[in-house]
DNA sequence: TATTGTTATACTCTATAACTATA
DNA sequence: TATAGTTATAGAGTATAACAATA
């Protein structure tokens, strides 16, 4: 059930994601400052969701590529791969790892037999329950120092950015190429 | 001043930095909810900072370490290194670019002369301006849903949190090598 | 012998483009 | 010819370890 490969490299990467690097300092307030924090945070964010995503031998991408796939099952590479604004030749590698881990198959289209029709597995299904409660736990452990009121106000916030920048709900924006 | 080296690839990387990855979708409430959308937009802010940064020459991290010798000059590589949470043999790498745009000098300690105190350049002084300006035209941007009391609220909300999580004040989490 | 900086090297991730098989 | 998927290849980024100079 998945021979937790790469696990040295797989430890964690994301947000700083794509290339860990960073944005300058910030005076100690005004926007740029509040800007500069929400990079830290979220990139801390987005660090410990990969350390809970890897004793289950996954990478944010994966777990990614895993929900797309359940979200709308039978869909193509090449439906995913531009919703997920991944490169095609890249989602290849993706889709091979979770085959040969039993967590997702490919299906040949008999009408159109250039597709793939992709679709999970029973244990693809139970995989994508174990990263919801990792994603669970490290949210939890991540929000607690604030309060459940302050944690709703946090989110109100930010899906307020999210939504006037248009981010897609399910997607997140280090999945795609960045500088494209 | 500064030959705009590696524009293609300089474009944006940093906060999916590392690997530009991604957790998995979330639930629409919660606080598994929030700490994505948080991974979301933080992401998205660091990117729009990077974006920022290319007509200068300059990656994120390039405008970290600029940051970071401004805030202690005459440091050591390895100090500052440290302070960053980046390898030596990284830290070589950055400095021998800033070095080559006239940002930053290398100066022998007459005293240990296996040091190299780090010192920024008049240009580089000039240089950490401009991307303050560009930080500073980002988070405008990017805050701009949101108004002044509204961003207040978030920063002091995001304060908290990576107060309790012990972010160094001017550093950026995606700097340092993450899984280590 | 220990430390600073550097170079060499390997590995991973990402990106472009060429190739195949279907249509 | 056009499209879906794949493979090949090159490029950056990142990591480890070996090395030279200095102490």
């Amino acid at each position: 059930m998945g021979e937790q490969r790469g696990t040295k490299s797989r430890t964690a990467r994301s947000a700083a994601t794509g290339s860990p690097h960073a944005p300058a300092g910030p005076p100690a307030t005004g926007p740029a400052h509040v800007a500069f924090v929400l990079t830290q945070v979220g990139a801390l964010a987005a660090m410990g969701f990969a350390e809970q995503l890897t004793p289950l031998g996954l990478t944010p991408a994966h777990a990614g590529l895993l929900r797309a796939v359940a979200a709308g099952p039978g869909r193509s590479q090449q439906a995913v791969a531009t919703e997920l604004g991944v490169l095609p030749s890249r989602l290849v590698a993706l889709v091979d790892e979770l085959e040969q881990d039993g967590l997702l198959e490919r299906r040949r289209n008999p009408g159109d037999r250039r597709h793939h029709a992709l679709h999970l597995t029973a244990e693809g299904e139970a995989r994508l329950v174990d990263i919801g409660k990792a994603a669970r736990r490290n949210a939890d452990a991540y929000l607690a120092p604030l309060d459940a009121k302050e944690q709703e106000v946090l989110g109100q916030l930010l899906d307020r950015l999210a939504a006037a920048h248009a981010l897609a709900p399910g997607v997140h924006p280090g999945f795609r190429a960045l500088g494209r």
